[in-house]
DNA sequence: CCTCATTGTTGCAATGTTTCGAAACAATGT
DNA sequence: ACATTGTTTCGAAACATTGCAACAATGAGG
């Protein structure tokens, strides 16, 4: 029973560490209305191929997209589509949380 | 307008790091019902309390729990209730991924 | 007022994990 | 064979986590 508990936080862990990274998070929002290959991506999102493929793998690790061997090209899909209600659940939470924090004045539009 | 879209995701990804371990989510758990100071959570989560002390810390500043001083004690409080929807969410997506990866068979109650 | 016990936080050093870019490698279609 | 696209490997740098010890803050009792 403890071990149940322990196993489903870190499972929680993984996925929410799946989303801890800025450039995923780019990666899951250009994703979300349609399928890109890893090369778009990268171009898209400014960062070599390499690094790209490596956070998309990441994101298909714990179930977030898919991907799909079309030719040449792999095309990845956004699978998980609560993941875009808790980011921006999230973004929310941030801001209001940023506003508090620093008084209440600058930033976040 | 470029800056403002990198500033969104650093602020998301801040709050989903915060996330991203097992402890945490652990102590945010335990904080659902009631507000606990920081040796109950300590004692309860079985670790030290300067290691509680600091998990702490890395959720209230990013705002998903605030802190009261009550004589020599300090509560703490969820102030972020949405966390624990998407943490069932993401244990449901995490589980489901879970499956499908190990194809269906063990695990996951 | 002063000392003491209790509770939290912070500093530190050791250990482990993550990220990145470049280069090597693999897979596919022409 | 060759060009294109993705993935993996490697080392270096940055970051995160831990436990202990030192420190700070609060309240109780003499």
């Amino acid at each position: 029973m403890e071990d149940t508990l322990r196993r489903k936080y870190e499972l929680r862990a993984e996925l929410f560490k799946a989303l801890a990274h800025p450039m995923r998070l780019h990666l899951l929002e250009l994703l979300r209305d349609r399928t890109w290959c890893v090369c778009e991506l990268a171009a898209a999102a400014g960062i070599d191929k390499s690094v790209a493929s490596k956070h998309l793998s990441q994101l298909k690790a714990v179930g977030l997209i898919a991907d799909e061997r079309r030719g040449t090209l792999v095309e990845y899909r956004l699978e998980a589509p609560c993941v875009l209600e808790m980011a921006a659940c999230a973004e929310a939470a941030a801001a209001r949380s940023l506003r508090e924090r620093l008084g209440g004045a600058e930033a976040l539009a």
